[in-house]
DNA sequence: CGTCTCGTTGAGAGTTTTCAATGTAAGTGG
DNA sequence: CCACTTACATTGAAAACTCTCAACGAGACG
């Protein structure tokens, strides 16, 4: 159950097996199915969600109904509202599967009792929030800088896994643009390289 | 010197005496004048600056030489390229000041060096790095979700300083829309609202 | 006083959205 | 397993939004 995980904290930082068998102590693991909740808008996230297997979509839903997507996350990334688990506020984010998961979750008060008895975890996470940084960074980037084509083509570009795992209205609203804008644009960009 | 920064760093972690002492040494001081580059495109970014007094911006320039800005910071805010910085590889962005500035910097192996030394500040950056993904989220979504107008409401709602102390172009860059398009938006919105 | 930068305004062009219709694939219940 | 329903992708046409290009005015600075 911890492989990913593991595997994930050990790219980054040096952990002993003493130190592993304690961080396990932290985390219980969940099963949630594809279209459940993970978070509903209005409650506190009290957990860190690692994906061991499956696909998590945050997202938050505007006064017209338009749900915007914030984040995916799938095998061997993070899934939370920062803001909410941090703060302890009512979140503004839904968070739910798109495919069958498998998650370890962390509470606040564990999580800030590990990163305090296992200092390496501070260091982890350290490490993770700035990798996040960057990435949100290059997003936004692209999100005020390019038009929609070139938003498209920047994503498939630094992240093609997402194209080819996420459906396509997902996607489109993870761009910032409308469905229809990104059916024409994947149909103008194919027309221009049919061999492939 | 230390003023700013160790009530900043004071506001998320509890320092001692002997701490300051030592975390003032890996640090230094550093004036530099409006127009002046911190940092090219094509340079490692050497160091995180701290702005005691002053103003910084980070930008990019893409293929047409349209500046994008990506980041403001003025008193009690830190400044860098963390890709760069972190990864030591040459940047992609632009630093300098727009207005004249003193900053307190630090280099790559003097970071790592207090983070071991002084675990609170790996603390403290943690900390740091957290809120900033939260912000630069709240950033994102707004990018992806309103128009123009609604972009420079929200940004005048949640951040006034810098829509009073950044110049109008650099806003418009900012949110992603050109100077005459927030020009107009100030306008009409000056027009709905004229007893402000 | 002249120069330069920045903000404003106008008009037309380009991009993206909206609304609507159609086709297609997937999921569900009989 | 098929028929039915539902959700999703595609396409078209018009509307809305934003950008581009250009001109003008105001203020800063030498």
């Amino acid at each position: 159950m911890f492989e990913v995980f593991f595997s994930q904290v050990k790219d980054k930082v040096l952990l002993s097996e003493a130190e592993q068998k304690l961080v396990k102590t932290f985390f219980s693991p969940k099963k949630i199915r594809k279209r459940q909740y993970l978070l509903q808008e209005g409650n506190i996230c009290r957990h860190l969600a690692f994906v061991e297997k499956g696909l998590l979509r945050s997202y938050n839903v505007d006064d017209k109904g338009i749900e915007h997507m914030i984040h995916f996350a799938w095998e061997g990334w993070w899934m939370a509202d920062m803001l909410s688990f941090l703060s302890i506020e009512p979140s503004t984010y839904h968070i739910d599967a798109i495919e069958d998961s498998e998650l370890l979750l962390i509470s606040r008060p564990d999580f800030e009792e590990m990163l305090l008895k296992v200092p390496v975890m501070e260091r982890y996470f350290r490490i993770l929030f700035q990798n996040n940084i960057i990435s949100k960074e290059r997003r936004l980037i692209s999100s005020i800088s390019n038009s929609a084509e070139e938003k498209f083509i920047h994503l498939s570009a630094t992240n093609p896994e997402l194209i080819k795992r996420i459906p396509q209205q997902l996607v489109a609203s993870y761009l910032g643009i409308t469905p229809e804008t990104l059916s024409r644009i994947k149909n103008k960009l194919n027309k221009n390289v049919p061999n492939t």
